[in-house]
DNA sequence: TGTACATCAGTGAACGCGCGTTCACTGATGTAC
DNA sequence: TGTACATCAGTGAACGCGCGTTCACTGATGTAC
């Protein structure tokens, strides 16, 4: 049966979300066709009319994760900014974000830089050139949301930043221990902050 | 045709420590039995008499990266306080080593964490307890290496140090510039031992 | 030390399964008159 | 506005492939005498 074009649109919006989510959740490899397809409430059979292959929705929904994340970044760090103490209070808002519990729990909403990153270092498709765009566009915003230094310092302090970011949201998953990975978290986010922060009571 | 017990247990070896490599290469679904024990020059017909399934060798390889990784972070600590200034030197050697174009581009001989951890996150076996304790190994040894300050500063320093030099190499990796790539490495750098050793000239 | 036999690491074919991809078909949608 | 027809999103079965796992078999090794 055919479907209205309107109705076809919203189900490849929908296909394309659920795959941002499940990949980040499982990993590239370990999301069939039918289970990205059955997001949408379709069988796999149709898939390829709607894509050109497994690796363009890969590509797709990489893209639409990044995006993603770039507007939660903006938001947060508006917000940051509206209610906080200006740059740095939009800084830290961010960073306090990124560095939560709740961000290291809900992967399939997270950042994709410390879910799929690995996976896509190993590939040489399009989907590298998808994630340097991404990491050259958060690395950008980052470098604006620094609120000291010459701009030379405030890039070199975005790099040093969002690396202590996506490595310690990383470990922060890797150990099972709840107390450590919040150790974790917040030993990043002071790393990120400046020790004055967090440190002796 | 049967094999010495020496010769069978050398093969054993052979294929962990192959396995270790190429699972960091190319993620644990992309290597095959066929791989493995061809590495050894063997049939994969024979696996199933050394290993008690993929899993049981896919955390035995990762035990043995891990346990590589910490060998060399000790010998990189002794050389550098050995020639160098002191734990100061030491600290610095390590983070300079494990941020380097080097490491970033010998994934199979480097770091299992901005490698394969994202891999171990989705997976909940004795795998999440191998990297666990690896985590927390590495985490004490850098702990150990801290030159200054007093032990609960020591370690939210080391926990920092950890999470910038694992996102640091994970980013180099993305982007696609070389120059980019190294610039995160070196902020990182400067990020773990102080801006003062990086910044205006 | 020499011989007879049990052991078992390794072989190579086969099995079963899940996956990405293809394809003939369906029937509501969209268009042309 | 109503009718006839072409389009094409979605269906469900089938294909081929690679993979992890199993298994009967081999023959040199290791052991018992």
């Amino acid at each position: 049966m055919k479907v209205s074009r309107a109705q076809a649109e919203e189900n490849r919006r929908t296909v394309i979300a659920a795959a941002s989510r499940l990949f980040r959740e499982r990993g590239f490899d370990n999301v069939g066709l039918a289970d990205l397809m059955g997001a949408a409430g379709l069988t796999h059979g149709g898939f390829y009319k709607q894509f050109a292959s497994k690796d363009d929705l890969v590509n797709q929904a990489c893209e639409r994760a990044l995006a993603d994340s770039r507007d939660t970044w903006t938001r947060v760090l508006d917000e940051g900014q509206g209610e906080g103490r200006g740059k740095r209070g939009a800084l830290e808002a961010l960073v306090r974000r990124y560095l939560s519990p709740n961000h290291r729990d809900r992967i399939g909403d997270g950042c994709a830089f410390p879910t799929l990153g690995p996976d896509v270092v190993r590939r040489d498709d399009a989907l590298r050139r998808t994630f340097d765009s991404g990491v050259k566009a958060q690395l950008a915003m980052l470098e604006g949301a620094m609120p000291d230094g010459a701009p030379e310092e405030r890039r070199q302090a975005a790099m040093a930043a969002f690396a202590t970011m996506v490595g310690g949201l990383l470990l922060s998953r890797l150990v099972e221990d709840d107390t450590l990975s919040r150790q974790l978290l917040d030993a990043a986010a002071a790393g990120v902050l400046g020790d004055t922060t967090k440190g002796r009571p």
